[in-house]
DNA sequence: GCTGCCCTCCAAATCGATTTGTGATTCCGG
DNA sequence: CCGGAATCACAAATCGATTTGGAGGGCAGC
C-alpha cells in the first residue's frame, strides 16, 4: 500500500522557508522529501539529472538559486511529470497531490523557466512589432494598443525600430524569427521586404499595417485613408475655395487619390503647381508651403490639404510667417489627429487615424491565429477614419 | 587514416538546394553526409537524439522545417560539437573543417535557435524596459535611445507599460525576470517597487531612471532636475516679476526645490496660493492655471513655472482663454522640451530633458555589466539639462 | 622506438521544462 | 470473485543548443 500522495512530507530540511523568491535555495536537499515518503518506488529513480546533485564540489550554479521543477517534485514527493501536469492542467491529478505540489511550489518560491518551456513547446509568448520609429506618436500609439491587447492574453511585446531602412527591416525580421517570436506585426513603411515572407512561410503569423501584402496567409489592418482624405477634402470644398492645394507625402497614394477624387467630383480643376511633396515631417511641410507661396504666379491657394498633421503644422508656420491668416486667408487641414493637432493655433481640422485601434486590432488578429481559433486565409480589417472639424478649416 | 574533415561530401541528397531558408528541409537525410566520409568513427555514434529520426511515421514536426545543428553536422560530416565551435569560435577548428561547416550552413540555410541557446547559456540577449506609457514622448524617446544603444551590442528591447500602477509594475518585473531578460531598465514612476529587488538580488543588472534606489548594485541615471528648474526659474526672475507661481506635478520634489531655491535666493516671498499641483497632463496644467486665476485675490501671477511642458501648454491655453497675453501679462516656462514646446504659441521657454541620452546611457550602463567589463557597486550618471529660452518667457 | 605534447575533433552531460506510453491501483458491475 | 474501465503517477524521450573531458593522429626530441 502506497501512502505517498497527499502526504506531503513535513519538510524538515526545506530551508528556504516562505520567501517568495529565496535568495540561495541552491540545495533544498531533494532527498529530504524523498526519505519520508516511505522510500518506496520513488527511491528507485536513478536518473542523474539536475536536482539530484547533492553538494559535491563541482556545482555549476551559474545564475545561482534556480529552483527547478525537480526541486518542487522532490519536496512534494512526486515526479516532475506530475508537477508539470498540475501546472498545465493537461492531465488530471488527484486533489491531494495537487495540494502538495502547490504547497511545495509556494515554499520554494518556484517560478517556471520560460526559456526552457519555450524550447519544448515552441511558444515564446512574445510577439514583435516592427515600426519605423517608436518616437513617432502614431507608432507609439499603435504599439501601445497592440501591447494592451496582447498583455491581456499573456503575450509580451518586443519592439524594433527600422527608421524606414529596408536592410534594418529585414535584419529585424530574421532576428525576431530566430528569437522565436510567436507573431509579428509589421508596421514598417516598406512592407515589401522579402524578409516577412520567410516567417510567414515558416508558419509564424504576421499582420501587416497599411500595406496589403500579396501573401495568402498574412492578415492586414488598414484604415480607409482614401475615404478619409476624400471626406476632409469635401469639407474644404464647402468653403468654395478658388484654388485648392495639396502637400502630399513621399509615395503616399491613397491620401492623394482621395483628394483628387473629391476635387474632380466637385468639378474643380487642379493646378499642378499647387501639388507639392513633403517628407512627412513638420519641416517638410514648412518647406513645401514655402515652395507654394514662392511660386511665380501670385495667386495663393485658399485651401490646403496636407497628407499628415506634422506637415500641416509646418505649413501653418510658413503661412504665419507670410502673414497669412488661417483659416481666414487659407484653410488648412491635416491627417492623423495627433496630439499636436490641438496644440497648434488654430487647432487643426483633420482626420483621426486610429493608431491605438489599429494596434488593438492587429493584436486580436494575431491572437486569433495563435490560439488556433482561426487558421484560414489572410484577412483584412479596415478601420474608418473620422473627420474632426476644428478651427483651421 | 582519416579523411573526414575538409572533405565535405558532395552532398548527393542535400535537397534543400541553395535556398536561404528552405521551406521543407525536414529530412536532409543526416546519413547522407555520413555514408560518404569513409564510414569511420562517425558511424559509431549511437545516440538516438534528434537529427537521427529518419522518416518514421511518428514525426513530430511542430514548427516544421527546423534545420538543427545536427543536420548541419551531418551534412558537413562532423559532430555537432564542432559546428558549435565553428560558430562560437570558442575553440580552434581547422580551416578546412570550418569551411565545410560554413558550406553546410549555407546550403541548409541553418539558423541557430536562440531559445535553445538561451536555455544553455542563460543569456537571452534581450533587455526589458519598464515605462509608465510608451505613448508619452519622454518615454518613447528614452526607449529609442536605449534600443539604439543596445541594438549596437546585439541586444533586443522588450517593452512594458505600467501606467504608473504599482501592481502592474511588479507584475512586469517578475514576468520579465522569468522570461530571462538579461537586464532591466526601470523608468516607471514608482521605482520603489519591491519587485526590482528580486531580479537585482538574483544577479540581473538593473538600471533605474530618475529615482536613486537604495540598493548596492543598481545603477542609476539621473538628470539634474533640481538644477534645471533652478536655472529656468532664475531666467523667469530676470523679468523682475512681482508674483511667481508654480504648477508642480504629483510628488515631484526636485523640480519644486530648484524653483524654491532660486526664488529664495532672489529674496522673493512665495505666496502659497500660487503653488498648485497638476497631474503632469495638459489638462492638469489647464485646470491648475484656472485654479490660480480663479483665486479670490485678483492679483494674477506674472510668471509661472510648470513642472513639465505638457502642463505648461495647458496653462497657456487657460491663459489665452482668460485673454491674458503670454509673455506680456504672464511669462510661462516648462520643463522637458518636448516637440510640442515649439508648436504652441508662443514657443515655450523650457529646459531640455535629454530623454534619448538617458536611454543611451542606461543602455551603456547595462552593457558594461553584461559584458563583464564592470562588476562593482551601483553607479550613478547624472545628465545636465539645458535651459532653452524661446518666446514664452 | 618510446614518451610527450599539440592539434583537432567527438561523446556525453547539461540547461529546465513538456509530452507520451505504460504500469499500478482502485472501483465497478456481473 | 473476476475482468474491464477509470484514475493517477512515473520514466524516458525530447526540444536545440553549449560545454568539457578526452581520444586519436602527427610530430619532435631523446
Amino acid at each position: 500500500m502506497r501512502l505517498r500522495y497527499g502526504r506531503r512530507p513535513e519538510a524538515v530540511s526545506a530551508q528556504p522557508g516562505d520567501l517568495a523568491l529565496p535568495l540561495v535555495p541552491d540545495a533544498p536537499d531533494p532527498r529530504a522529501g524523498r526519505a519520508q515518503n516511505g522510500g518506496g518506488m520513488a527511491a528507485k529513480r536513478s536518473r542523474t539529472s539536475a536536482g539530484e546533485r547533492p553538494a559535491d564540489g563541482a556545482a555549476p550554479a551559474l545564475r545561482q538559486g534556480q529552483v527547478t521543477i525537480n526541486h518542487v517534485a522532490a519536496l512534494a514527493g512526486v515526479s516532475p511529470t506530475t508537477v508539470s501536469h498540475v501546472l498545465s492542467g493537461k492531465r488530471l491529478v488527484a486533489a491531494e497531490t495537487r495540494g502538495a505540489v502547490y504547497d511545495a511550489i509556494r515554499r520554494l518560491g518556484y517560478r517556471p523557466n520560460h526559456v526552457a518551456r519555450s524550447l519544448r513547446t515552441r511558444r515564446s509568448h512574445m510577439i514583435a512589432v516592427v515600426v519605423p520609429d517608436i518616437t513617432n506618436t502614431f507608432y507609439s500609439m499603435l504599439t501601445r494598443g497592440l501591447a494592451d491587447a496582447l498583455d491581456r492574453e499573456g503575450y509580451g511585446t518586443y519592439v524594433c525600430n527600422t527608421d524606414g531602412l529596408l536592410d534594418r527591416e529585414s535584419k529585424f525580421l530574421v532576428d525576431v524569427f530566430d528569437r522565436g517570436a510567436d507573431g509579428i506585426v509589421l508596421a514598417a513603411v516598406d512592407a515589401a521586404s522579402a524578409g516577412v515572407l520567410k516567417p510567414a512561410d515558416m508558419g509564424v503569423p504576421v499582420v501587416c499595417v497599411g500595406h496589403r501584402l500579396d501573401h495568402p496567409r498574412i492578415d492586414v489592418v488598414t484604415v480607409d485613408d482614401e475615404r478619409g482624405s476624400y471626406e476632409v477634402t469635401r469639407h474644404l470644398l464647402t468653403r468654395r475655395p478658388e484654388r485648392m492645394a495639396m502637400i502630399q507625402g513621399l509615395n503616399g497614394t491613397p491620401r492623394l487619390s482621395g483628394f483628387t477624387r473629391a476635387v474632380a467630383e466637385a468639378g474643380h480643376a487642379l493646378d499642378p503647381s499647387l501639388m507639392v511633396t513633403g517628407d512627412w515631417t513638420r519641416h517638410g511641410g514648412y518647406e513645401a508651403m514655402r515652395q507654394i507661396l514662392g511660386r511665380r504666379s501670385r495667386a495663393y491657394p485658399d485651401a490646403v490639404f496636407c497628407a499628415n498633421d506634422l506637415m500641416a503644422i509646418g505649413a501653418i508656420e510658413a503661412l504665419r510667417e507670410a502673414r497669412l491668416d488661417v483659416p481666414g486667408d487659407v484653410a488648412v487641414a491635416g491627417f492623423d489627429d495627433v496630439d499636436a493637432a490641438t496644440i497648434v493655433h488654430p487647432p487643426l481640422t483633420t482626420v483621426v487615424n486610429p493608431a491605438y485601434d489599429i494596434g488593438v486590432n492587429a493584436g486580436k488578429l494575431l491572437v486569433s491565429r495563435l490560439s488556433g481559433e482561426y487558421d484560414g486565409d489572410g484577412r483584412e480589417v479596415g478601420l474608418p477614419c473620422l473627420l474632426v472639424v476644428r478651427e483651421s478649416a
